[in-house]
Parts: structure tokens; sequence; C-alpha cells
DNA sequence: ATAAATATACATTCTTGTATGTATGTTGTC
DNA sequence: GACAACATACATACAAGAATGTATATTTAT
């Protein structure tokens, strides 16, 4: 049954993204290879022919998530904006809107959120992901930065400190948000919940 | 073997603490009763006495762990303090700091935060647990109408916004420790944080 | 013809639930 | 207060199912 190029390719991301939606269901843990494969309507043959394990498919799913995220920040962060805050702002609101109309990604979230436990076989790609975490981090603390050099900033604010209140606001954002879609509006709630946060600068 | 009634009990406990550090290790899913079995020194025998399943063990987790925080806020809301916010502000840095010196509720939190998946056998007590936030919610919103009854509040602040607000940003603030403690000394952070929160409103 | 892209079959391991064994605490009775 | 009778608090053994990794068979593109 050898298929042609492109249908492999095809076949490779209808595996992942079957993954991605029966992991953020189950579990990774609780999720076998074979429903995998047969939500992909193939058998685990397939899934072991382009997959080592079920490691590997959890790893490709993390550089699809994150990859494009961090790609979109630096951008970002390469324009001269006059005011860096309002810049953050609409950087967070954004982020979080645009879950509503992105069901890959928001499954993806739960997924790494919810439902990994980063234990057993997972255990070692918890560092490799706080790593990129971090990546993160240092990238909003440079909104915080230019923020400051541009006066827009009291001299002494923390801006390390600004950047985890930030982050933890914004993790709590989703973690409201995707536990329960229906009790958080997110479209009509963003804003104002981050406004809340940044309106005391601005 | 007979045990006497306490020392029955006493193995009882046993048994759930060996689950809390278990679970909050491996995950529930990816934990067998041998292994919890075994790290309380009885044999699955002993378990399945005093436990149908394992959801039942991961139940009575839950209530430990959340019926004294919620007698806590209540007991708390009963005083007529005259800075609710500062009451409110007081409750939120003491939660956060009482984790540093208990590893119990610390597991337990990262057990229920990050270990377990809500899906499968789990799944019917998401509903449950989510209950359980709103009455949380629900009393975190009680600080804000009586700040905004003491005129400490602008007649036009939106309550629930604010317990909104203040639930995510507790959230964020207890996965990032619960996460990466060495990262966030908890201690020093906690009330740097929540009065980043609470400055603009007092 | 060869090797890629799968499907199928199999052996192994892990876990669960249950059934059963057993020693000992507990209780009522005389 | 001694002593059956019974219930309790486990331990052990077993059968069944599920999942994994690997080995091998089968097509078919190149």
């Amino acid at each position: 049954m050898r298929r042609t190029k492109e249908e492999a390719e095809q076949t490779r991301e209808d595996i992942l993204n079957a993954a991605v939606r029966i992991f953020s269901q189950k579990g990774v843990g609780q999720t076998s290879l074979d429903e995998i494969a047969k939500a992909a309507n193939v058998t685990r043959g397939a899934v072991y022919w382009h997959f080592k394990n079920k490691v590997e498919i959890f790893d490709a799913l993390f550089e699809n998530l994150h990859r494009p995220v961090l790609d979109m920040i630096m951008d970002d962060l390469e324009k001269d904006h006059p005011e860096p805050l309002k810049q953050l702002r609409d950087l967070c609101v954004g982020l979080l809107v645009s879950l509503e109309k992105d069901e890959y990604k928001r499954q993806a979230l739960i997924l790494f959120f919810r439902k990994c436990n980063y234990a057993g076989d997972l255990e070692i790609y918890k560092e490799k992901h706080d790593r990129k975490k971090m990546e993160k981090q240092k990238a909003f603390t440079r909104y915080f930065d230019k923020a400051k050099a541009k006066g827009k900033l009291p001299a002494d604010a923390d801006c390390d400190l600004l950047t985890q209140a930030v982050g933890c606001y914004m993790k709590g954002i989703l973690f409201e948000y995707l536990d329960n879609p229906e009790e958080l509006d997110i479209r009509e709630k963003a804003p104002m919940l981050i406004d809340l946060f940044f309106e005391k600068f601005m």
C-alpha cells in the first residue's frame, strides 16, 4: 500500500490532527495509539511508520503550537511602536481573542495545560517547554523595557515583576477560558480584563 | 489480620497520603493502585477494602483539600472589616504564602491543576469541582460588594469583572508557583504581585 | 527491482476487578 | 469474664482486557 509523497504527508498530518483532538479530550496518557490511528483512518502501522512512539507525536504537536506564537511576538517587537504598553495590551487581547476562531490552537493549549502531566515519558519535556516559556517571558519584558526607555513608565518600575504579573494574569485568563469557554465570552471580556491591568499605566 | 479501628483508620490515611504524593508526581491516570498500596505499605487488598476504586480515592482527596479553604474564606467574610479590599488582599497573600510550609496542600493542588485530566472516569468530577469553584468565586465577589457598600470602590465598578480578574490572577500565580517553585519565591513575590493588582484601589 | 508506506499478527507487560483465604478484633451470652 | 460466633481488615491468587513494540506481510510508487 505505498502512497505518493503527498498522500503520505497528508496521513502524517491526519495523524497529528487526530492526536490533538483525542489528546485534548482524553489526555495524553489515556490515549492509545490505536485510537489515534482509527481517528485518522489508518492503522497503528502507519502511526509507527511516521512516529517512533506517542511521545514523538506529543513533541511534534508542541512545535506546531509554539513556533508561530513566538514568531508573532518577535515580529511585533521589531516594530518601533510609540506606546509599547499599548502595543503589549493589544498583543495580549489579540492572543486571547484569536482563540475563539482557532479550535486547533484551543485544543493544543488544553492539551499542554491540562491534559499532559509531564510525568513518566513526558517528564523530559517539562524542561524544554519551560525554556520556551522563558523565551516568551523575556520577550514580554522587552515591552516594559521599551516603555520605560520612552518614559511611559516610572523609572523605578520593576519590569521583571510586571512581566511576571502579566504572565500570570494571561495564564489565568487562558485557563479560565479553556476550562469553561461558555462562562467567559472571550471576545467581550478579554479587552476588559486586560485593560483592568494596563489602565493604571496609561 | 484484623486490625483495631484506630489502626484501620490509620491505614486509610496512609493510603490517602501515599495517593496524593504519587498522583501529584505521576498523574492520576498513570498511577496504579498497586503503586499506591506499596507506598502505603499495604497491598491492593487493603486499598480495595477502604475505597471502591481509584476514582473514589481521588474524590476523597478533593474533599480534604477544598473544605478547609472554603471554610476559611467563609469565616473571614463573617468579620466586618473596615477595609474589605485590604481584607481580600491579605486573604490572597495569605493563601499563597501558606503554601510554602504546606507540602500536602501543594501536592494536592498540583494534582488537581496539572495531574488530573478530568477525562474518562474523572469526567463526572469536572462539574462538581466547577461548582466548588463557583462557590469560591461568589465569596470573592462579596468582598468587592462590601467595599462598594462602604464607598471604598467607585459606584460604577464592575464587581463581577473584578472578581473574575482576581480569580484569574490568583490562578495564574498559583500555576507559576506550583510549576516552578524555585523560580518564584512566593513569600517575597506574592505580596508584591497581589499589591500590584490592588494598589490602584487603595 | 527496490524501497516506501502501510496493514496485520503476535508476544509481552501492566492493570484491573474480583474471588477467596485467613487471622484477628469485637460483641453478645451465659 | 471466658468463650463462641461473627464481622472486619486485610493478603493472595487468578482471569480478562488493553496497550505496546516488533516482526512480518502486502502493495505500489519511483
